[in-house]
DNA sequence: CGTTGTGAACAACTTCACAGCT
DNA sequence: AGCTGTGAAGTTGTTCACAACG
């Protein structure tokens, strides 16, 4: 009933909302065409999703919206006040990148687990999350009632990791291989995000607008 | 007049031909319903994406696409066949593992070159992509004809960094900062890659499907 | 006044359905 | 028979325009 690109927006909104909490800054109120400007879409657009949440009568009248309160209404709505547990999957130069950012932990998720395929590494890593083997993915999973996971694995273990996460119960997952991931069940939200895909297509941009 | 959606699956199509004809692939055939499952859209998306090419009468009827034909035609129509040159801004733990996705340079780009604000990072650095300093950017870009950049920079300094960018000429960046970014004259492509963002996408998702 | 909230108009994208080819 | 290529129909998302509000 929402749509996912509202959805997309909405969540940018948020987290701009939460840095600027977080930074401490100065002002109280923001108008659609500000918190627009900042995410890159017109005034109308940023009504128009906020509108589509319900009414909450969340905005002032020719004022604009309170930082606070708008950031508030949306992670109600959006079930984001309530840090998701999450996983990392592979602890290569992505993986172990991504166990940094786990400390911005209001956005929606935490970082409460990293697996690899080798103890070696396991062992290398410094870091206060908790650390396995690959092998047991579907046990710990299910036993630390994880939600979501970066999988961050080379394109040819994608497949047998994401089964794992499966097993386990997982319910959304962040792709990072160029392996293209589907949900034949649909019991698992997955998001491709393929780095060097993103490449791929400014080269087809520029190109086909011949700039 | 061809639409990004339809770009983004040209592109993955292509590279996901490349793949094939990389790994050696026994198979000479594809169909559109085959090509379909693997980058997850219907048959139909996928032939009038092809279709949108202008006529090229690529496709056998009755049989499928060749693979080699197919990859040769969207490379060609979308620029893809002469690697852009690319640069990486930023060599902390992603920049860094960009690096390395270098060496695939079938896929429209190729890496020449590697920025950043530290000069013991850079000497650290093990490989064979000449090293800058940040502060030579537009310069460097200017000199070595650089297209595309990725920009793995933190949040506090991706703005300076895509103003070197501009100065330079830059055609095309892909952001990674969670900061967005947005070119203001029109002169650059961009694309925003918010890896934790990602995150906080499946968790909404999650919520309001209430799964 | 400047700004929100939203039905209605519009534009873009996706899916259908089938003619045409091998 | 099986598959491509594409107008036409259908669906989804975006933009407009304006009433209501402080």
């Amino acid at each position: 009933m929402i749509s996912e690109a509202t959805l997309q927006r909405l969540t940018q909104i948020y987290r701009t909302l939460s840095r600027m909490a977080r930074k401490g800054d100065e002002c109280e109120l923001l108008s659609s065409t500000q918190l627009g400007k900042l995410i890159g879409v017109p005034s109308h657009t940023i009504r128009k999703d906020i509108s589509s949440l319900g009414m909450g009568d969340i905005g002032n009248s020719g004022r604009g919206y309170s930082v606070e309160k708008l950031q508030n209404f949306i992670g109600q709505k959006l079930g984001l006040t309530v840090a998701k547990r999450t996983a990392i999957i592979g602890l290569g130069r992505i993986g172990s990148a991504l166990l940094e950012y786990g400390k911005f932990s209001n956005a929606g998720f935490s970082v409460v687990a990293g697996f690899d395929s080798s103890i070696n590494r396991i062992d290398l890593l410094k870091t206060d999350v908790p650390l396995y083997c690959s092998y047991d993915i579907a046990e710990v999973v299910k036993r630390e009632k994880i939600e979501l996971a970066f999988l961050a694995v080379p394109a040819s273990s994608a497949e047998q990791s994401m089964e794992r996460l499966v097993e386990g119960g997982i319910k959304g997952i962040v792709n990072f291989s160029p392996m293209i991931l589907q949900n034949e069940n649909n019991s698992v939200f997955i998001r491709n995000v393929d780095l060097s895909g993103e490449l791929t297509m400014l080269s087809a941009l520029i190109s086909v607008n011949n700039i």
